[in-house]
DNA sequence: CCTCATATACTTTTT
DNA sequence: GTATATGAGG
């Protein structure tokens, strides 16, 4: 069986074949020649929608039931645990229950772990590192910031996070930065990335960035190490590699070169994820990475119909230095894609919702397609909000992906905390984060006494504090109070080595005797209880695994959450979240200049920014199987103010000839064209009207029409970076969104004095004030 | 040390 | 408009 693949099989052969191995069943001629190049590089280019879980899922199986590997000896990395669950979850279904075991399929990140814990002496870690996420990882760099005695306000932690990221995505230890680096961060960055790496070593932590930049490096200066995984792993498999960052396309080069079977799956035309450290030139660049490769495009879509496709290929067409594919389609040709812009975002969203009712309802000829068959899919998560509003008060069921997860929520990192102290104590983010949660009496003054005299005995925070109470240094209130929580921590922590108590009993011990659930009980405010009840969700979790060091791990690295509690319910959600779904209808509203493609994406990244905001509406369009529309508002309430927009200029690049365009309700005769689509219900009536209207309304002059209708030159409100206004003179009227209309009185700076007309006279900074537009400019 | 008011920022977010 | 960070005053 295992010269099977190499061997050009008879069409008899080849049935006989597909009865013995059901995962070959089915596939098109390129998905089949993806599964059976066994030898050397290979790149997929799978389009959106073409299969490409199925031919790499269908490899695998293949690999291992031709005898080419064994479980052990396939590394088979994705970016999420989701597809990582689901590959695994396809494979055994794939081969019945022979699988055991792919011990190494999983996430980079995971993967990297594993492979971290086995050498962390290598990178000046323990075996037991910890996992810091991004929130710890601020605040440490705020600690190593302030250290340094540079002032936080002026060059915050988040700046300096986004630049370490940035080298730690494109594998930059300290001692290797290029010169060109080196005036980051008012020159202080690559002193301060040393500092805080050095933090990490001594917390024994490892940030998400690390567990890459380590395993990268500990392969670069140890050979031995890196000849011993390269012989393990006989095949490599990657998915979405479009998404890869430097640091993962070293990792992955490196491993390489040992099997040379490398397969990386991925859509160039699908990289979304640039401003994470994504580089589109990985995949890009393939074929010289990787020479000899073999590279095959998977074409064919399953997912959408012909209009669909050709709208979403036009668009996609304005990109430069794509590898190019040519998706078609066998299903039948559909609907257009419908474009239709409204007045401003909230009736856009009440048109979306009754459109939405409409196909649940089943219109126009068209099958019902259920509610979660629906998405709403929106460039920026500020968005969502006119939605819900509208959802809610329709009464549509509606569910949203995305927004904090449950393990970045406030109470559920507080409580992780907890655990986190009581498993390791001489983590100190922790015992900073809950020494005074709920309040304890200790303030930043004795957390102070007690970081100095933890530095001057060389202990940990827990040691520090230890001393500080016997010593009787902090006073107090506060001083009895830490030693009864010193004391309790002791009893958790002797709890969780004995392993004698449960580790679910000992969590709700932990949670109740520090008085955090207490905290909660007595909080008032309206969202407390969700808060209980996500803490109870959090121990509930907590009973499917061996002990609280395994939670721990699992949590660090795994934070997804999707609870599926059964009823239909109309998806929303972010376009990047959306990647890798499919709706049968999609609704992609706020194609705005400036929104999408997003103006600060424009700003900070060029025309590479907005070719991946060309990408992004490419990923939404395609995300529809049967029905995609299009929308956009002339006005829309930003940050409480009231701004206006040209169309989106993705919305020039559609192919007209796969676009309807709808008329939108308020124009030719008020707004009971979508209300009175619903309410017929008769297939066609009150669409063939509209087609007509659409006719007019889709003559060359339609955009300047609609965007003389629909942009009454509102004040440009541009807050904040380089918005900043120019400065006012005495008597100028002026706007403040919170005290309303005024006249400046005097002026020193920045700092203006305004007499406003409701609040009376005010010392303000200019940055709160727009120029007040004189009685003709008032729009409306 | 805590609380309230005022100031400010704010795309996207796989791990 | 909301969520969070800071500073004054209690």
């Amino acid at each position: 069986m295992s010269d099977a693949a190499q061997i050009p099989l008879s069409a008899r052969a080849a049935a006989v074949a597909a009865r013995a191995a059901p995962w070959l069943e089915g596939l098109n001629p390129a998905q089949r020649a993806a599964v059976e190049a066994l030898d050397g590089p290979v790149l997929v280019l799978a389009g959106a929608g073409t299969g490409k879980t199925r031919a790499l899922t269908a490899r695998i199986a293949h690999i291992l039931a031709s005898g080419h590997a064994r479980p052990h000896e396939i590394l088979a990395v994705t970016f999420t645990n989701k597809a990582a669950r689901e590959m695994r979850e396809r494979i055994a279904r794939n081969l019945g229950e022979v699988v055991e075991g792919m011990p190494w399929l999983g996430t980079f990140h995971s993967i990297c772990v594993k492979i971290l814990r086995r050498h962390a002496e290598l990178a000046g870690l323990k075996p037991s590192f910890t996992i810091l996420d991004t929130d710890d990882q601020i605040r440490l760099m705020k600690q190593v910031i302030s250290a340094a005695g540079i002032d936080e306000k002026r060059w915050p932690a988040r700046g300096l996070a986004q630049i370490i990221d940035g080298w730690k995505n494109r594998a930059l230890a300290p001692d290797r930065l290029p010169a060109a680096e080196t005036g980051a961060f008012d020159g202080q960055g690559p002193a301060l990335y040393a500092a805080y790496q050095a933090r990490l070593l001594a917390l024994n932590a490892a940030d998400f960035g690390d567990l890459l930049l380590h395993v990268v490096t500990i392969f670069q200066r140890h050979e031995d190490v890196l000849a011993d995984y390269r012989r393990r792993f006989r095949h490599i498999l990657v998915d979405e590699y479009q998404d890869t960052n430097i640091a993962q396309y070293l990792w992955l080069r490196l491993l390489a070169q040992g099997s040379r079977t490398i397969c990386c799956v991925g859509d160039d035309d699908q990289s979304i994820y640039g401003w994470r450290g994504a580089e589109v030139g990985n995949i890009l660049r393939f074929e010289q990475d990787f020479p000899g490769a073999t590279v095959i495009r998977l074409e064919q879509n399953y997912r959408s119909t012909p209009h669909i496709l050709a709208a979403a290929s036009g668009l996609i067409a304005a990109n430069a230095g794509r590898l190019g594919k040519t998706l078609w389609t066998e299903l039948e040709e559909g609907e257009k894609v419908r474009l239709i812009g409204h007045w401003d975002g909230e009736e856009e969203a009440r048109w979306i919702g009754e459109e939405i009712e409409a196909l649940a309802r089943g219109t126009r000829g068209l099958d019902p397609v259920p509610l979660d068959g629906i998405a709403v899919l929106v460039r920026a998560g500020h968005q969502m909000r006119a939605f819900e509003d509208r959802f809610l008060t329709i009464g549509l069921n509606y569910r949203v992906i995305g927004g904090p997860r449950f393990y970045e929520r406030q109470e559920i990192r507080d409580a992780m905390a907890y655990l986190r102290l009581a498993v390791s104590p001489e983590d100190d983010l922790a015992f900073e984060r809950v020494v005074n949660l709920p309040r304890r009496g200790i303030g930043e003054k004795a957390l102070q006494t007690i970081r100095t005299l933890a530095r001057e005995r060389g202990t940990g925070l827990v040691g520090g504090a230890r001393h500080a109470v016997t010593a009787r240094l902090i006073g107090g209130r506060g001083g009895q109070a830490l030693g009864q929580f010193l004391q309790a921590l002791g009893r958790w922590h002797a709890d969780v080595l004995e392993g004698r108590t449960g580790h679910v009993a000992l969590a709700e011990t932990i949670l109740d005797e520090s008085g955090y659930t207490a905290m909660w009980q007595q909080d008032r405010t309206p969202e407390a209880p969700g808060r209980l009840e996500n803490l109870k969700e959090l121990v509930k979790a907590l009973e499917s695994f061996e002990n609280l060091q395994g939670f721990l791990e699992h949590v660090a690295l795994i934070m997804d959450n999707d609870s599926d509690d059964g009823g239909a319910r109309v998806t929303l959600m972010t376009l990047h979240a959306a990647k890798g779904l499919e709706f049968p209808a999609v609704f992609l509203p706020g194609w705005e200049d400036g929104l999408f493609p997003s103006q600060r994406s424009m700003d900070e990244s060029g025309l590479r920014g907005l070719e991946e905001e060309r990408r992004l509406a490419y990923v939404g369009i395609t995300r529809a199987e049967r029905l995609c529309t299009i929308s956009f508002a002339g006005n829309r309430r930003v940050y409480g103010q009231w701004q206006s927009a040209l169309p989106s200029r993705f919305i020039d690049e559609l192919p007209a000839a796969h676009v309807e365009v709808l008329t939108p309700p308020g124009l030719y005769g008020g707004g009971a064209g979508a209300a009175g689509m619903g309410a017929t219900g008769a297939p066609g009536s009150a669409f063939e009207d509209r087609v007509a209207r659409a006719d007019v309304y889709n003559s060359p002059g339609w955009r300047r029409l609609q965007t003389r209708a629909a942009a009454p030159a509102a004040v440009p409100a541009r807050r904040g970076g380089d918005g900043r206004q120019p400065g006012f003179a005495i008597d100028d009227r002026v706007f403040h969104s919170k005290f309303g209309y005024g006249t400046v009185i005097a002026s020193e700076g920045d700092r203006l004095d305004v007499d406003f007309d409701k609040a009376g006279a005010k010392k303000v900074l200019a940055s709160f004030l727009t120029a007040a537009p004189g009685p003709d400019d008032i729009p409306f």
